[in-house]
DNA sequence: TAGAAATCTGTTATCGGTAACATGGAAAGA
DNA sequence: TCTTTCCATGTTACCGATAACAGATTTCTA
């Protein structure tokens, strides 16, 4: 591997000049960069991360916080992480992966923090390295997120356009502000159309929205779309229905939220609000390295949420 | 944070006495052993991994390359990442994920690789710096992977003890060694009850072993058990028996092989062959630093998989 | 045109470790 | 007792980069 001293030695410069050349560019004469230019293609000089990290006394370790008890094995963080890796990889960082026990341990240049509860804002706002949330938050911290509300607007108004005449919400039960934003899509839709909204909220698990609608399917009227939460609560209502006998998407629409792989094993598909996970997390990373390099604020990135089309809906 | 000469000074030894009781205790008095421990706790020392990998002049990269051409949003894969990027971030290392394309750039410190083909081998002995595969191969190169012939087998039998009288196996149309090894232990509980074998492969889609059941349900006979190769195939059957009006697991048997994330989410749930990936990732991790660490081949690991009881066997 | 200011380039010290060599005192051999 | 060997420790140089300072030109100003 090629070395900053040997670009300087083929180019008769001294290494000072070859460090200018590129980080301070402006502070070299032309003619002294060409010849470095040409040195360092002609020995496929890659600068040296490493010895860079020592004299900037950096870690080049970023923690990824999950602070939601949840299993890692979910598609969804793992798509995180994914998404995340992929950016810091390319920028040679390491990714760590904590959770609320072993997050103290450790030196780190930044953070990415997923699933933060109100009773943690205080410690966040405390950290003294950059940090980044992912998924929207009301209190000023830096995020990167779907636009949860525009997500179940667009979604409802499909089930309408689809000839549904009837919308209930199946939302996740949490007090987490994504949850709020999705009603709240939810609910605008519906009032716009003078219906009155109906919502009912389950732990994310299939199995206890699947249950809800078996033990409710006498009340549930023909013609009803579902606009669940997440695919999760579709996925059971989906199979409770098809259980008690009726039809998707002839009599019955569902509709889920995340498109996180879960939405393509179903049967049918989930016409689904497909979020582009890896591509947030890689905007975390981006918007994380950045703030670690210029010391600003990026602000907050909201992606507009896709409707990916199954076969829960009619045609 | 406290460097080693902080714990130099603290102790009144130089820096050298620090580094070697670190490195070389055996070289440094116990009294002055204890006097630098002690300093090292008072001043929570921690060593700079960033300095130590400058002057061995290592990246602290690891290359996971995934040579098949596959969704990285699949969470097999995704768990294999997960297992490997644990490990390595405990030694603070980072990972890399590499494909066929970009696989040559950049340098690193060791290769973890999975979905070798033959035509890959001549590469992949060439390379410089340590390798572990993930998967068997019978070219000598040092793996980890579970015992395929010995979930199949196992399950074959199980499915025998709960009564179904014919085995048919699904398996995944690749001259993977792994797929051999499977089909292998399923070959020999059949033959070992003298009954004859019976195979059909496909690509790994529930799809088309969905379409294979459906095509041919005429042919087949009551109380088969079909052991698949994967939880995607044993789907796919799944679904299939029940369009057909077949009841599973009363009068059809399915299993599965995997047992990441898909048997849990079919309903029922499959009864599979469970591989621990992330587990297994992780091993991979550690086998490839201690190589890295000591140069020494850690041979091959082999992991026994576990039979993850759903509901496509009766009981 | 002398002297000051600005511009460019090189030298030195530094980040936090480790290897290789140097030193000084104790144990061993003559 | 005097040398030789050995062992524990310290000194120096180095890994590959960068910041701060120093020196050499050039340009500008009076």
């Amino acid at each position: 591997m090629a070395t900053l001293m040997d670009v300087a030695k083929r180019a008769n410069v001294s290494k000072m000049t070859v460090s200018r050349v590129i980080n301070h560019p402006d502070k070299v004469t032309d003619e002294l960069k060409q010849l470095v230019y040409q040195a360092m293609k002609e020995l496929d000089y890659q600068p040296n991360l490493i010895a860079k990290a020592l004299v900037n006394n950096s870690t080049r370790i970023i923690k990824l916080c999950i602070l939601e008890d949840i299993d890692t094995t979910e598609p969804y963080f793992m798509n995180l992480m994914v998404g995340v890796a992929k950016t810091l990889d390319l920028h040679q960082y390491s990714l760590q992966l904590v959770t609320r026990r072993n997050f103290g341990i450790g030196n780190c240049d930044g953070y990415i923090i997923t699933g933060m509860r109100k009773g943690d804002l205080e410690w966040v706002q405390k950290l003294d390295k950059p940090v980044i949330m992912f998924g929207e938050n009301r209190y000023g911290l830096d995020f990167v997120d779907t636009n949860n509300k525009a997500g179940t607007y667009r979604m409802a108004r499909l089930a309408l356009e689809k000839g549904y005449e009837h919308l209930v919400y199946i939302g996740i039960d949490s007090k987490e502000s994504f949850e709020y934003s999705r009603e709240a899509g939810y609910i605008q839709q519906v009032q716009e159309n003078q219906m009155i909204p109906e919502l009912h909220r389950f732990g994310n698990h299939s199995h206890l929205s699947e249950e809800f609608i078996r033990s409710h399917w006498d009340e549930i009227q023909q013609n009803t779309a579902f606009i669940c939460a997440s695919d999760r609560l579709a996925m059971g209502v989906e199979r409770a229905i098809s259980r008690c006998g009726g039809k998707v998407p002839d009599d019955y629409g569902v509709t889920g939220f995340d498109g996180v792989f879960l939405n393509q094993v179903a049967s049918p598909k989930i016409t689904t609000v497909k979020q582009s996970i890896i591509e947030m997390g890689s905007a975390c990373g981006e918007n994380l390295l950045d703030k670690i390099k210029t010391n600003a604020s990026p602000g907050n990135l909201i992606f507009e949420p896709k409707i990916s089309l199954g076969g829960t809906l009619r045609d």
